[in-house]
DNA sequence: TGATTGAACACTTCGGAAAGCATTCACGCT
DNA sequence: AGCGTGAATGCTTTCCGAAGTGTTCAATCA
């Protein structure tokens, strides 16, 4: 089931998460309070549980909603028409780059509720980890078929590439690093990861 | 400098940070209190600070220790004679990986400190990072030497690698991760970097 | 004179009471 | 029945005075 099959919701539900979204990204996830977001909505707090089991599930429905986005955007990126395999994989880590070095500089507030979800619902995150790994192993079925890559577990080689730019996608750098530098290393670690497909599609083909 | 290179301490100052060690591995860094130190070494807490400057400089100090061990053993571990370079590469980090999960796991309070000096001093975190670099610098080196590894910008590369092998030796992944899985993508992301490395050889060699 | 002391200072942490909050539920309203 | 309410509940956060802690320094010691 991919990420992006939300659960449909009905006009209420959807003016309560928008109600709450704006304060989530405005004030962030603790200075927001379930009344706040009745108000907003003209309703009253208990309300508000017909629509959502709690405050958390209503971030969650948000976050999974920007990082629907994500996934649209990496997979919009990545099926540019004319890029190789090679060229797919490094925008793909690079978009990715910088699609959370964006978010955390100038939209503290949902880096921070992402944060949060992610800390509180580690199926989530996992949940994350696997939509992206899929669009990882797209990339590689497609470089099988036009031979531009050897045949390999996909699944498994999808995780590895993810182990290795998780520097480059983990948060923890963002504080100190900066973003023209963290692209260059990415860039650099790219070109060997790429030298490594290649030895191994030259062999196979022997 | 070599991160092992300490300001030689003078009796005293040895008996301050001997007992300070022992507080902070049995009780943590918050929980030790100066005039506990100074109790231990039979002094007044304002004596302390003729030998060091503050209470995190007592625990700098103690840090530098550990980690000056723990360099010491990854150059110790890599320089077994019989190890070609790649062989070398792959031990560096798995033994990496292997100190900081049993460091994370049985020493807490070690860990603990660890972590503390890094937020508090981000200079200290980057000599680390230079120092291990250094190790990797050498095992380079001698890759070049041999015929293993085809020349290269061998600072860099090595900065590439710690990034490479980031996941597997950040704290971030511990909480989640086993330890027998973590070794296994290691090895495996290892697996395509040495590929990398061998293309990159043998081109150089045409 | 250089090492050492311990009281003084400013800052942080702590504990318990008060306020605020997410969540529930018995009850209207339509 | 289904939608909606708002007071009641129990948990968490916030305050704020008191105790504790890192650091300094004038005085003492050897």
């Amino acid at each position: 089931m991919p990420i992006t099959a939300l659960p449909p919701l009905d006009e209420t539900a959807r003016s309560i998460l928008e109600a709450a979204s704006k304060r989530f990204l405005h004030y962030g996830y603790g200075k927001t309070t379930m009344s706040e977001i009745a108000g907003d909505c003209n309703m009253s707090t208990g309300n508000l549980y017909r629509y959502f089991p709690s405050k958390l599930d209503i971030a969650e429905a948000f976050v999974r909603h920007l990082r629907g986005e994500q996934i649209r955007r990496l997979r919009e990126v990545v099926s540019r028409p004319g890029l190789s395999t090679p060229q797919k994989l490094r925008t793909f880590f690079k978009t990715k780059l910088k699609l959370v070095y964006d978010r955390f500089h100038d939209r503290p507030k949902a880096y921070e509720l992402s944060q949060e979800i992610m800390r509180e619902r580690p199926a989530f995150a996992d949940e994350w980890e696997s939509a992206e790994a899929l669009v990882l192993c797209e990339i590689l079925e497609g470089g099988e078929m036009t031979g531009d890559l050897a045949v390999c577990n996909r699944v498994r080689i999808s995780r590895i590439l993810q182990d290795a730019f998780f520097r480059f996608t983990s948060s923890a750098v963002y504080y100190e690093g900066d973003y023209d530098l963290l692209a260059g290393e990415l860039d650099e670690l790219m070109d060997l990861v790429l030298d490594g497909f290649q030895l191994r599609n030259s062999k196979s083909k022997i």
